[in-house]
DNA sequence: AATGAATGAGACTTCATTCAT
DNA sequence: TATGAATGAAGTCTCATTCAT
């Protein structure tokens, strides 16, 4: 995970799993960090040495996660995908739903958080919108220039096309590895390739 | 609001309503009862005179609306669009999405809840998988068919295309609507255009 | 004692006079809410029904007293001495001895917590300030000119008087009944003579 | 300070030099170890590694002191005070009042532990009235013997009149420099004149 | 000798829930 | 039906003290 960081003792390391498993599974609220002490196998005050308040622990568990792993993350892949330069935008659509699935399903934990506590906590809001938000977005309408500029996407604000885009992706795989994972789907490549189908085409017929 | 329902007292109503606020404010466990009952005006205990616990509360707040008045409402709009008969499936989108707006803007504070709390409670996934999914999903699949087969929308599994038109509409209304709100958009009638323009023809150019 | 009052239920007047006497005994740093609630025979969370946090039952316990009870109390001895119109300032300084002793040793738990605490709490400093030092001390002065106006006491600025007075007075009845109760004293009356006695003639001897 | 004393290590001094001031800012209930570690600028463990306990701390803070320093430094000014053989009480008074300024404001710290936590501790309470109770108290009466029998102070129990001495002395110095240090004071040698002048001849008219 | 991470008892406080009025 | 005082379990957090390094 992403706790394989540096000067952490091993309790601390236990603290911080024990923490962000249990505020995905029940929410920050309902976790008590008489629980987290348990799950981490330390007593209940060593947290509090390492961590002012629980709120901080919250803080502790999103953020430098948000800084350190994802931020990089993120950037390498878009890189990736910049500098492999592909010849067409549906490879590079296909990289990223490839790469976005292994990301979201490797940090499920994490994102539920971010997405749980985000409207409850001005600290973690400011922390999302400064390191993703920002940068991530203004990457993002590069990569949808370059294709427009290629003449392979639609010219038109790039901010609807990264919207539909990425909703499009996102939906797929919350509901295809969080939502209902137990549902029949089709095989992955199937189901993409609809996707990318899609969002190239449209869904209206072609003789509009 | 949906408390205009019936043989609740002013009490009755008062305390769903300081619920439901406040759930969607603060998340449902960071909320106390007492809290609930200040904000309503009335005794801590009365509070539980009416509802067993603040469990039971809590699907109050979210149960009987699902049922009784999200599961109409939507069923009504989706009638109404069907019933109408539109020519062009870009007429019933535009329909939708206006409708859409306005449906999540009266009842942000509902479907925070929903949102928030719906992964921590079993009870209420149950209810929405129930009352939502199900049945709303299987009237979206009967309408994309409709224009499937009056050639309009282009033939493939519905549930992709729902998807995608879903979460497009869903995610320009939650970027303008919940998350940014103070962004500099541009007027709803261009922007709606936009979303429709890129699902009916795809990101993709033309002669590809 | 000054419990009396009104309005209250009989577990907050036990509240009220637990805390009193444990943080007379022990201090308030070093009394735990859990102690004041067993003494009190209550539940701990009862304590936080009536009082905001601990902090806020030392300002209780202090506050409503020095204003309500202790200023009238004073004020009224004062001002029957006043009105008493004493021929002679020695009188006055008797009445003024029996009257403190009633009062120390009647209130010795509420002066403890005063005189411990009082380094340690802006608040209750002010308090003290405002509600005994101005008031208090004014009236006082006002005494002495009145004797010195009569010709029994020297004239001179009455602050230095005043001083004098009352720590010896003061320091009479804190050896006599607080701190070495235990001792050997001579009889009252004796013992005030030679306080009297020697604060009206002083130490040296006359010829000088 | 008085930690120029001896076998004691920097750290040790620094130890204790920080307990004294905080227990006296702060009491001793509401100091924790790790405050005085801190600005001791040691680590938490090292503070037992010298003293068994936070009370054993305390103890060492106000002990050796009251034994080794205090002791002979109020006998020091006691045996001046008598090998100088004042002509006159009113110069030993004046020797007295300068040399208590001095100790009282040098050893403000100091005092305040002992004056706060003395009646919460019987350990200090044995400890006090041993070394200053007795010894200093059997002293002084010695000297209010020697200027009675000089013919200068009149007759009669000595302690009525240290205590009359004393504490007319001590309210004079805690008004003046602990509790309104703030306030317009007159010229200390005008304050002074007027406290031996009120000692000496008393607060009444001579004439009575 | 010194450190500081770790502990666990216990501090203060909150809160859902009960019950006499 | 409504109240709100009372409860006690549980929560967050502090702190003196220990111990491996």
């Amino acid at each position: 995970m992403f706790n394989d960081a540096d000067n952490l003792t091993e309790k601390q390391k236990g603290i911080l799993t024990a923490a962000t498993e249990l505020f995905a599974e029940k929410g920050y609220a309902a976790t008590s960090t008489s629980e987290i002490a348990k799950k981490a196998g330390v007593a209940e005050g060593t947290i509090f040495r390492h961590y002012k308040s629980k709120k901080d622990l919250l803080l502790t568990v999103v953020s430098p996660v948000m800084i350190k792993i994802i931020g990089p993350y993120i950037k390498k892949d878009l890189y990736n995908v910049l500098d492999a330069e592909f010849d067409h935008y549906e490879d590079f659509l296909r990289a990223m739903i490839a790469n976005r699935i292994n990301f979201i399903t490797d940090n499920i934990s994490f994102l539920r958080i971010v997405v749980q506590e985000l409207p409850f906590h001005e600290e973690l809001k400011n922390q999302a919108v400064e390191h993703i938000g920002k940068d991530i977005f203004e990457k993002l309408r590069g990569v949808i220039r370059y294709y427009q500029e290629k003449g392979q996407i639609v010219p038109g604000h790039p901010d609807a096309i990264i919207r539909m885009v990425g909703s499009s992706i996102f939906s797929y795989i919350l509901s295809r590895y969080v939502l209902f994972p137990e549902s029949a789907w089709e095989d992955e490549e199937i189901e993409i390739d609809r996707i990318i189908q899609l969002l190239s085409n449209g869904i209206g017929m072609i003789d509009e």
